[in-house]
DNA sequence: CCTATATACGATAGCCAGAGTCCGATATCA
DNA sequence: TGATATCGGACTCTGGCTATCGTATATAGG
């Protein structure tokens, strides 16, 4: 069903770290290094984090030593779609897919299923839903998702 | 991100060829050869999402010559969130999990990992939305899933 | 009773993506 | 020149999804 990589749990937990320290001082650097020991990760895996942020844009890099990442843009201006894109790529809900890349493949029983087309637009759907949730919510401690009454 | 599984298309293909067949006479009982052939789906992945349908209690089946299954519950009576529970198990968003079965396993990066609960609070927004989409506006051709413009 | 028709269900194998590891190349500062 | 970083390919390992096979069980009807 609906679930996240790796990569994009552990870069959430990197572009929020980032976040933080560049509140305080916009022009901090972090490194794989630091982030990988400041939440036990293995170095490499967050290595390839930072390295998929940064082709993604959301972050820039700066090689060499004293090098390290900084974060391009504020947390709440990144929608869990547009991030959920960016980390794993453009999906759809249905393997056969709806409308997104359905060409390349598509699913063997194209013919004769009959909820392709439906399925199509419960991605729009979903795809949307997502789009009104922004990182910024996520990375901060004290946020409520929107959340009506569930106390607990 | 957010994917079916075969056999939760397959489910819903078959919910779906039921709830119609049923329309007209709620007498009507379904085979697994039936619902293969209609859509030219293997005949035992057709047999084990039934299983599975039935395990689940939303299809009742009878053995036998002139058996078949037949349908228990009106679909507009189905949310996709308890469908996806049951076809596919209880998951959360994340593989740490938020508050769902994390005492099982969870991640070794447990103790330092600061996003683990929100994303248990993510998981529960990500629920509700799905509780709201019922398996008969899926089922539909003529659906539209509370589209706003969309105009195709 | 026998046979055709169905469901029930375990065992198994192929496949692929996710996750992690290893190794080396390149860039920059002191 | 050396220490510290990013960059990036290649590789393995594992687990889950998917599909297939074989067999057991239940029931209607002649």
């Amino acid at each position: 069903m609906i679930k996240f990589n790796r990569t994009t749990e552990y870069g959430l937990m990197a572009l929020r770290h980032m976040s933080r320290k560049q509140s305080t001082d916009p022009a901090e650097v972090t490194s794989a290094r630091e982030i990988a020991d400041s939440y036990g990760l293995p170095f490499e895996i967050t290595a390839k984090t930072l390295l998929r942020l940064k082709d993604s844009g959301l972050i820039h890099s700066a090689c060499g030593a004293k090098g390290g990442y900084t974060l391009l843009r504020p947390l709440d201006q990144i929608s869990l779609a547009e991030f959920l894109d960016l980390m794993e790529g453009h999906q759809s809900i249905v393997s056969c897919a709806g409308d997104i890349k359905q060409s390349a493949e598509g699913c063997q029983y194209d013919t004769r299923c009959e909820i392709k087309h439906v399925m199509g637009r419960l991605n729009e759907k979903v795809t949307r839903f997502l789009s009104g949730i922004h990182l910024a919510e996520i990375a901060h401690d004290s946020f409520n998702l929107g959340n009506k009454g569930s106390s607990t």
